[in-house]
DNA sequence: CCGGGGCATTGACCTTGGTCAATGGCCGGA
DNA sequence: TCCGGCCATTGACCAAGGTCAATGCCCCGG
């Protein structure tokens, strides 16, 4: 369990909540509560009654929908410092749209929704923070859309290698995979075993080259212009 | 061109205005202008720089996507009374995620995003209208991506159809479509051939009935249990 | 250092839905 | 009314990606 003045300091940083005055952020941050997860642990389930949204504090939270034949599709991951399911809470009938559960221990603090509106009364600042962070996210799932329709497999691949490539201490552009190669082809929607032939092929073709969970990108111009 | 007592009128009873007051909203009106299309007539391209948004007054208005070789997706259909466009003036760099153009001969008014957003300033009531408005079409694209990754073509038809359904004169369970079967086939992201194949196969299942431009649902529970 | 379990990889095969082409039917304009 | 063009339908074929099964490999615990 956090302490509870430990809660306030972290929330107290979180944009979502750094442009409340102090009566508004005691009252918000009287109600959140601390939940510690173990990894793999449900937090909640696709329609269930959604009474608050959730900061990661540590660890990671996937967010993801399953079929009735047991097929997984990860819709986000969510790490330190980010929210999930706010916004649930501006539905009429509040009932969480994916599933959400741990991937390693998880520390996250919970803000019930009720409190969270109750501040939210008259602060236009963190209205626009809100209305902000969901066109984002708006405009990401129509990016998601495009590529589950108008795009292959591979070419998600390749748009996902060039988004996440940084330069690393030699100067190379690399990818770092932190997740499994399993949920790595669930948030692209393909089968471990498609992931694998793609990435077999790419590296035939002298594009990228593995490195251990990492992969280093080798000719980034060929690999944008690479079709699949 | 609509006579500005008339661009007024329509915006006052318009649930994004209604909440304004008066000097909010004079300063609104007075910016927004009307815009005539024919059918088939570009509003917007993905990637233009937003500089407003827009209310359908008459017509229908489709927000699509296209690929390099020319496919193209339909992300909605948006019709009179609805509005469109206005998640991407909260962007940090607003440009349009999407393509518009109109199904039909269409009338539309035009809203500056610089001016609605001054409006919105202190104005929480608007802000909670947006909000409520924002999370409902992220839960709808989340059902859309649900639908693409762990969906079949057929299954997502079969929603399509009960969503639409409703009964007519006759008591029947009816969807009625203005669209075109191309554009039906886009918005469920499948190929006109595919559609046709998918409906004649309902059809001989006995489940559904085509009746010119419209369905009739013959069988609503086997509909629903169907797997395709 | 050894053994086991789960993840990743590879191969062979299959299914879904797309492609291409031909035909028919409907609607609007001269 | 007739013609032309577009949309819908159907058939034959194809390809992307999924499925199933076998193998290898890595990492962790004893």
């Amino acid at each position: 369990m956090l302490a509870r003045t430990d809660i306030r300091e972290l929330l107290q940083r979180h944009p979502l909540f750094v442009a409340f005055d102090d009566a508004r952020f005691e009252q918000v941050a009287d109600a959140a509560q601390s939940v510690r997860l173990d990894a793999q642990q449900v937090l909640f389930q696709r329609g269930e009654r959604a009474r608050a949204f959730y900061v990661v504090v540590e660890g990671q939270v996937k967010l993801f929908l399953e079929s009735a034949r047991g097929d997984e599709k990860i819709i986000a991951l969510v790490n330190p410092g980010q929210t999930f399911a706010e916004a649930v809470m501006f539905m009429q009938a509040p009932m969480y749209p994916v599933s959400a559960g741990a991937t390693e221990p998880t520390l996250l603090i919970s803000v019930p929704n009720a409190d969270f509106l109750a501040a939210l009364k008259d602060d236009t600042a963190t209205c626009l923070r809100l209305l902000g962070a969901f066109s984002q996210r708006l405009m990401a799932q129509v990016q998601e859309i495009e590529g589950l329709t108008l795009e292959s497999a591979g070419n998600r691949l390749i748009r996902h290698l060039v988004r996440r490539a940084v330069r690393d201490a030699e100067g190379r552009l690399r990818v770092h995979f932190d997740e499994t190669r399993q949920m790595l082809a669930s948030q692209l929607s393909i089968k471990p075993e498609t992931l694998s032939r793609l990435t077999r092929s790419l590296t035939d073709a002298g594009l990228i080259e593995a490195d251990g969970r990492d992969i280093i990108i080798r000719d980034m111009d060929a690999l944008v212009r690479h079709e699949m």
